[in-house]
DNA sequence: AGCACGATGCTCT
DNA sequence: GAGCATCGTGCTT
């Protein structure tokens, strides 16, 4: 089956998920994300992907997030309203793609994980950078199933950074238009990839994953 | 299927 | 100068 089919079907694909959405903490915002659709317009055409994984980065006090040092230059957009791309450079070659939570000053950031993609397959395949020995991944999730990769898939980058995901004329978005989830459906674990981070930061299970994707 | 490693440059101390 | 909210490769079970 495939999903790009079922595309046209997806409703209120063109209509950006209101502000107060995104109003509260990360917390809650992150598990609520999962199934929405993340929608991307490049010269013309569309790429999007149904949310399948994020983690939430919540305040000053919370050690894992950028924000423990409080403000500034990097940081400040997650201090400003929510709704906007907190976008950042990290590894020395790798975009990351987060949606700012919260109220003006208290920052707060929903890191993408991961997306499984239903629109726009052939230009989010000619995104991803082309293996050199292994053979190309045959299954499209693969080529969205990390935050880094995800920006590459939907050539997200630094320039994005700061943009109004709530304003119809951006080009990048959230829409109310993938599938309903429930609870049960919601693996909740530690954040990835925060090793020096005290706990209970560590640990504290604020990585949001649905169990039923296809693999 | 899982781990170790290197690539590579920005941010903050 | 240290440490990264990662990824692809290559080697080991």
């Amino acid at each position: 089956m495939s999903l790009e089919r079922t595309f046209a079907h997806y409703k209120d694909l063109d209509q950006p998920i209101l502000r107060s959405f995104f109003s509260t903490r990360a917390d809650n915002c992150a598990p609520n994300l999962l199934g929405k659709m993340l929608v991307r317009r490049y010269q013309g055409e569309t790429l999007a992907g149904i949310i399948t994984e994020t983690e939430a980065y919540q305040g000053e006090e919370d050690l894992g997030c950028h924000a423990k040092a409080g403000r500034t230059m990097r940081t400040a957009v997650m201090y400003g309203p929510p709704g906007h791309a907190y976008i950042y450079f990290t590894y020395g070659m790798h975009w990351l793609f987060n949606v700012v939570c919260d109220e003006v000053n208290q920052p707060a950031a929903v890191l993408i994980r991961a997306i499984e993609p239903v629109a726009g397959l052939n230009l989010i395949r000619k995104f991803r950078p082309q293996p050199q020995f292994k053979r190309q991944e045959l299954v499209s999730h693969g080529w969205t199933d990390g935050p880094a990769k995800l920006c590459q898939a939907l050539s997200i980058n630094g320039e994005m950074n700061g943009i109004d995901l709530c304003d119809p004329s951006s080009d990048l978005w959230i829409a109310d238009a993938g599938r309903e989830v429930h609870d049960s459906e919601i693996i909740r674990t530690g954040r990835i990839g925060l090793n020096r981070v005290p706990e209970p930061w560590r640990s504290i299970p604020w990585r949001y994953q649905l169990t039923t994707t296809t693999g």
